[in-house]
DNA sequence: GCAAATTAATGATTTATTCAAG
DNA sequence: CTTGAATAAATCATTAATTTGC
């Protein structure tokens, strides 16, 4: 079976990475011009139309804004469900009670201090 | 002298196979939460840190997404090394690549947009 | 069989993105 | 326009598998 007639366009992964690339580099709502570089471009890499590159932007857009959203709202939910530290602290009492290896005590004021400046992984003990 | 001074983790085959199970099972990126009780329940089995747990994640996501990319790939070769479709019927889009910029009037991209929006069929060349 | 040498896996770091708040 | 927060991609580095010659 060489290829069922797919009723809708399937990307090969040449025209995502191009894609991908151009979003990457700023393009969110090509214009129908741009649509129609793209479109000829692509069509180097396989059968692809205009409204397949319309559709992949509009698409595209809108599910990086949902993933965003999906994790700011689960992180809302872990902040304020009840008493629960920031990830910070969090991750700071984990590592404190498994790894006792730095042993600054804990003087709150210095521990927040140290806390706040951590870098967004704060699993990294030694950082940049 | 008990261990070498290993430098990294490394996972015993219960800690490997509960992890594996929990991915399975859809945990990609747990929580800080999430994390504290895996590391806590892992830590029944040998060492482990936080730190270990959300990296074992992070590495374990990205590289079963590698996995899935590299067959998806070889997948697309596969298919379009048999078929040689160089150059289908360029439609009106290839022409439309060498389209002059419409230089008549810049039109706005927010009208443009809301005419493509409501008929993306406007990028199909002949029909559908 | 057994280490040294080489390759493959994978843990840990760094870098580049994303959207949207300020 | 800049920055905050959170990754995901890319990369570095070390450990495990394995290959190889003896």
């Amino acid at each position: 079976m060489p290829q069922s007639p797919s009723s809708r366009w399937c990307p090969t992964p040449e025209q995502l990475m191009i894609l991908e690339e151009m979003y990457r580099s700023g393009v969110r709502t090509p214009s129908a011009q741009q649509i129609q570089q793209i479109t000829a471009h692509l069509s180097n890499y396989g059968r692809i139309e205009g409204k397949n590159v319309f559709y992949w932007f509009q698409n595209h857009k809108a599910r990086e804004r949902q993933k965003l959203r999906r994790r700011l709202s689960r992180h809302y939910q872990l902040l304020c469900s009840g008493h629960s530290l920031p990830h910070h602290q969090l991750y700071c009492m984990q590592d404190a009670t498994a790894f006792p290896q730095s042993r600054h005590h804990a003087t709150p004021t210095h521990s927040l201090h140290l806390v706040l400046h951590s870098h967004p992984t704060l699993f990294l003990p030694s950082h940049q």
